[in-house]
DNA sequence: GCTGGCGTTGACGCCCGCGTCAAGGTCTAC
DNA sequence: GTAGACCTTGACGCGGGCGTCAACGCCAGC
């Protein structure tokens, strides 16, 4: 199987291979005239690094499974450096996802008060409202936020 | 106030500095030397750049909240296209959130059916115990999962 | 023998928010 | 006058994962 036809079975580019193959993650024998030549076993390597990627592993991230998958085992997470990178993979996740929930958290908030500010504005124009300090008692949260 | 003391009053670098005004998001007057020369009000600005910035925003959806300060309203968000890009931003977080749990999700299934091989690996091993076909079922899952 | 579709290597581009270096100008203090 | 702390512009680097072009080789069909 040559370049083209990899790409093409794995839904990738002949481009993203030669990117692999530089990476030393996905290696080729060569035909006699130079071009690559890759087996199915590649396209077992290959779908693994595609999957791992669709989960945000970096490469690197993916090499203890191709090795893994290199060396014979059954499945790219056979071998213990692998279930470490799953493991790292995970904290990293739930921490992404705690810091994005905690900023969600604050534009949110700041969000709300914006809102509720440009309200009581447009009501005290169009009612011409007495303006009342008590109408306001978000200001010193707005200050912390800002000091931030 | 000059590029340096600005810097250090925010936080930030010189760099970073020269590299907003370059964007047109925070210019600077000019001294008789060619100094860039700031004020407080610039500080404000300043900070408003800094803590959207921590909340993820980009430079350039941080420029509708530096323009209604330079428009001289109250806050960075009293005006409507910086609650449109809280609006935008907080739907962008909700779907980040949600990719990602749905990506641990997966990550975890994944980790929990190799440390459940590996356990069953090692236990026949220690154990000698019969191969029983009934003791993998997980198989076709992980065919499912390696297709895509 | 010529066209077209494959393949090859090499190199630059992109995105973003700066870091970092180079080569110089300006101002203050001693 | 000179050291040193600041400032200026300009330019390249980085990280990740390739896209895209250039200039060329190989092979099949007509």
């Amino acid at each position: 199987m040559r370049i083209g036809e990899l790409a093409k079975r794995a839904g990738t580019t002949t481009r993203a291979l030669r990117y692999y193959e530089q990476l030393g993650l996905l290696p080729a024998r060569r035909a006699g005239n130079g071009y690559r030549a890759y087996g199915e076993e590649d396209l077992r390597l290959l779908r693994q690094i595609r999957t791992l990627q669709d989960s945000g592993f970096g490469l690197e991230e993916t090499r203890p499974f191709v090795e893994c998958l290199q060396a014979g085992h059954p499945h790219g997470d056979s071998c213990p450096a692998s279930l470490e990178v799953y493991r790292r993979k995970l904290s990293e996740l739930d921490e992404c996802i705690d810091r994005l929930q905690e900023v969600r958290a604050r534009v949110s908030e700041q969000y709300a008060r914006a809102e509720r500010e440009r309200d009581a504005l447009a009501a005290g124009a169009a009612t011409e409202a007495p303006q009342c300090e008590w109408a306001a008692p978000a200001a010193l949260d707005r200050d912390e936020w800002e000091k931030r």
